[in-house]
DNA sequence: CATGGGATTGACT
DNA sequence: GTCAATCCCATGC
């Protein structure tokens, strides 16, 4: 229905680290239709959260860590985790170096590499190849080791995606215990390819 | 060194 | 709707 019909083009030099130096809600939101690509496989970003030290769902709300070191940096860097053991969660870093703070790369539209990313997956449908933080990942390939990696060099890269803003929807966060109140999940509007909130319609 | 808790997903009742 | 998988890492003794 509001499938992003885009392209991904190249970035000039500090474009991607400028634009997530700013304010991480505004980032989170800006960063709806950029391109991630790993290799041959590649989706426009429908859906993000955003993430401050200043709250408690934030890993960075601890303070500096080893964990947590990779928010705390520059802007426009790869911070990978893993979560429940199970699952690698890819954010990129936000605001300026030294406040911890990211957003969190929720759901993808396939681009480019989607017979890989149905291998990868062990799915058919468009729709269950990234609509999900941990299946995104899964059909990219992308792993911890990409943590730290800056995004505007690679192998990991997000780049500006083409045509006009899509409208944006936001929502609580899902999946936290802490900060539930806050409307910090940004998604496209109408699009089939963001995750599901667990049970909802 | 031991423990406990997840920014989730898929399978199953 | 319910539940287990599975491991990194922060915390505490």
């Amino acid at each position: 229905m509001s499938d992003l019909l885009e392209r991904e083009r190249p970035a000039p030099a500090g474009v991607l680290a400028q634009l997530c130096a700013g304010e991480v809600c505004t980032v989170a939101q800006a960063l709806i239709g950029w391109v991630v690509r790993h290799g041959e496989t590649a989706g426009v970003i429908v859906e993000t959260e955003a993430y401050h030290e200043s709250e408690p769902a934030c890993h960075a709300f601890v303070g500096r860590t080893r964990r947590t070191a990779t928010l705390f940096g520059p802007p426009g860097i790869a911070y990978v985790y893993r979560s429940y053991g199970v699952h690698t969660m890819l954010n990129v870093v936000a605001e300026p170096d030294g406040i911890g703070a990211g957003v969190l790369i929720r759901a993808l539209e396939p681009l480019e590499g989607v017979e890989l990313m149905r291998l990868r997956r062990g799915r058919e449908r468009v729709e269950e190849l990234c609509s999900g933080p941990g299946k995104l990942t899964q059909a990219l390939g992308i792993e911890l080791g990409h943590n730290g990696g800056d995004l505007s060099v690679g192998p990991v890269t997000i780049t500006p995606g083409v045509g006009p803003p899509p409208a944006i929807i936001g929502s609580r966060r899902i999946g936290i215990t802490k900060a539930v109140e806050l409307p910090w999940r940004f998604s496209v509007a109408g699009s089939r390819f963001v995750s599901r909130a667990r049970g909802a319609a």
